[in-house]
DNA sequence: GTGTTTGCAAACCGTTTGCATGTCC
DNA sequence: GGACATGCAAACGGTTTGCAAACAC
């Protein structure tokens, strides 16, 4: 299950992931997927992304790096160059963890055809 | 309705916008504020922040500002601060609008009672 | 009249949970 | 045996939608 994410390099929603389980193991049940997805969550194993579609996305990457999702097709693509983040947070005492940040705008794709 | 978000500082989710409502208009229904806040957003009116508890929260001021939340208690909490996107983005043809931009950790209260 | 907005309730859908069964040590 | 993970189906909750009544012009 760990590994099924893991393996792949896109941000699959839960319904993907039990999809790509029922590959390996026909009779898991959505349930247990969402269980484990959660417990990997909590754990800090991989990390969860609030999209506008409202389907939770993970991504098995924990490494530093941040989002940009296009809120026109919904696009998730990954920004591994750390960037430095607004004084202004540590100003007010906040700290990102793992540079957790999601940018939102227009993908080069649906700025093209509009 | 507008003004009911405009008017306020903070970042209501639906339901709290619709208590608000209906101090003023008592028997205005769920289904309308749904329907209006859909429209406004739509619009570029208000700006709709995807959080972690599955509710969207609406942001009635839409000059360039970004958010930090807490992923502990959820709390809200605007950055206005102009802070310089990455140069990746450019780099990727990736368009920010209105510098919309979510970073996630935890907030000082939350660091402290740790 | 025609077109738009509303209240209401039911439907929708992603997610969570309760419980009985199965598995491992 | 006991602790824990799983399948299944029902429940949950925020959001959307269909439709008839109310409103605006």
């Amino acid at each position: 299950m760990k590994d099924v994410i893991k393996n792949r390099c896109d941000h699959p929603t839960a319904d993907m992931i039990y999809e790509s389980c029922r590959l390996l193991e026909p009779n898991i049940s959505l349930g247990t997927v969402y269980r484990n997805l959660k417990l990997l969550a909590d754990e800090g194993d991989i990390i969860t992304l609030e999209t506008s579609d409202k389907k939770i996305h993970y991504d098995g990457d924990i490494s530093r790096h941040s989002h940009f999702i296009c809120e026109k097709c919904g696009k998730i693509i990954d920004l591994f160059k750390p960037s430095k983040l607004p004084d202004e947070l540590t100003e007010l005492g906040l700290t990102v963890k793992g540079e957790k940040c999601i940018y939102y705008g227009d993908c080069t794709d649906c700025t093209i055809k509009n």
